[in-house]
DNA sequence: ATTACATACGTAATATTATAACAATATAAA
DNA sequence: TTTATATTGTTATAATATTACGTATGTAAT
């Protein structure tokens, strides 16, 4: 009865295809192209574009994952409740992505949005930046 | 000596394919895709894929156009110093993109960005919404 | 004017990302 | 068990974007 359960439980409710996927890109925590995730998984059993595609729409929607647009990659969601806004910094030097947890930056745009009345229903905010490790060097 | 003729003068050092491209842009006024400008511009001379995304490349990084990463399409600049930083809204319903310009909401975004210490070199915020002709019917 | 350099051009081929269509199967609900 | 819903596997194809190559053009320095 630890949350831990709880956690499984919800998995358990995911298919083979998306539960691999999701694996997958649970211990990358780096973001994915659905290509490469066809690939490292072809020994999974996964033959199709379409299959990987399948499972990362529906990921998605469950808001398991998410979508980088401006990379055409997905990545793990390291944020409880995010719902279907995403939030990530994209490093421009080492590529690397961050997801931005909620902290005064998510909350000062909720804000934002709330002061424009702005009838939003979700939002993909993509910041590029130098990373401490690629500024040092 | 009008600014009119200013705004000529940087037009003119365009190339004839970046200034076609940025023309139907610009007359149009929505997001385009780029395999849809190469079939409206082939009567114009355009040819090749490449033609296309050579143009809109340029275009991006003199900040005439913007790239709507989730949408891979291309729209005008409405907003003369949003340098590379862009800002979208895009209803659900309709599609329609309207670019946010230097208002409370880009304004708030660039102090959160100053508080929050992030080293942005530029960011891509997309807004997802209802817009008020799709939230009447 | 000539060289050197960077930028842009045109074209063909190819790589990458994503979806359509269809038949079969599993799962959950009535 | 019947019905409805979601998922699967497979093939084919669409949509988006880049590589490679050779040529032409514009610009600036010599």
């Amino acid at each position: 009865m630890s949350s831990n359960h709880t956690h499984n439980k919800k998995n358990q409710t995911l298919t083979k295809n998306q539960r691999i996927v999701l694996n997958l890109l649970q211990d990358s925590g780096e973001p994915l192209k659905a290509y490469f995730i066809l690939n490292s998984l072809k020994k999974e059993g996964l033959n199709s574009p379409l299959q990987v595609y399948r499972a990362l729409d529906k990921l998605v929607e469950l808001g398991k994952i998410h979508k980088v647009e401006s990379l055409n990659s997905f990545i793990i969601c390291n944020n409880s409740n995010c719902a279907s806004n995403t939030a990530f910094t994209i490093c421009e030097r080492c590529g690397k992505v961050k997801e931005i947890k909620n902290n005064n930056l998510t909350e000062g745009v909720n804000e934002l949005v709330r002061e424009n009345k702005l009838n939003i229903t979700r939002y993909n905010l993509e910041f590029y930046v130098v990373c401490k490790t690629c500024k040092i060097n």
